[in-house]
DNA sequence: CTGTTTGCAAATGATTTGCATCCTA
DNA sequence: TAGGATGCAAATCATTTGCAAACAG
């Protein structure tokens, strides 16, 4: 799954929803689906390299970037991160309090424990995020 | 563990740390060891009828309260809401974001998988959250 | 007494919104 | 060409901070 192919999949997102496949939609998609790491707004702005485009259409566009499902959004403390999706294995995070890493993990049982939740409650699931707050193995080390 | 149990810990935690016991922090934590829900800064400061106290006083309390481990926050979009965890299962949560209701939930395999993976990445566990969005019951069934 | 805590007001900072202009479809 | 999309600047809004006065230990 490489950017022409996220590409493609965000404007046939944007053609079903009858939404406009523009230009600065196109490129600010290409920067994310180029990223490897998680972002916020400003960080998405300042890679773009492109002062004319505006921190509130990046919001805008990060907002249909994550209602097409290829981008996920992640509430911290205080702010939004957001993580390309598409093409890559399903996973969730633990944040390190001291360093600010953000290290990834997967497990699958922990993903079918929500599943079977959701089911449970019969939750129609749009998103769900799992978040662990603590201190990373490196910083534990550190005096 | 009522409102008065829960205050006594409070007032211990504070001692341990070295902070001091004052009317004000007791007021409010009082107030938090009443709540059954899940409410923000603002709807603490309204709940208190106190205009004396300060907002901003209300939020470094609660930061105390949540250092204590007897009270938890979570990250909603854009806000942070607080609950009382003291003297409750350990639950967590399903957010409907039509209606905005928060669904609780309790599922020990799932807390279990996530004891599992702070083992794995030898991570220092502060805290965590598990926030599942989307459409509750009620609101599918609504046209 | 003496350092904390608090109230108040101002500052912050991320995000949103109004609106005239620009650009897809 | 018409209505959505964008840039820009102003508006929001939760939260934080600086500081002098009030208070706990």
């Amino acid at each position: 799954m490489d950017v022409k192919d996220s590409l493609e999949l965000f404007q046939k997102y944007l053609q079903s929803q009858k939404q406009h496949i523009t230009q600065t939609r196109l490129k600010i998609a290409a920067e994310v689906f180029k990223s490897q790491d998680h972002f916020d707004a400003h960080d998405l702005w300042r890679r773009l390299e492109e002062p004319r485009i505006a921190p509130a259409t990046i919001y805008r566009t990060l907002d249909l970037l994550c209602r097409s499902g290829l981008v996920r959004r992640m509430e911290l403390e205080n702010r939004a991160l957001y993580e390309r999706v598409i093409g890559r294995p399903r996973h969730e995070h633990l944040v390190c309090v001291h360093c600010g890493a953000i290290l990834e993990f997967e497990d699958p049982l922990l993903e079918d424990r929500l599943a079977e939740v959701v089911e449970r409650f019969q939750f129609h699931r749009i998103s769900h995020q799992v978040i662990v707050s603590g201190i990373c193995p490196a910083c534990q080390k550190k005096p």
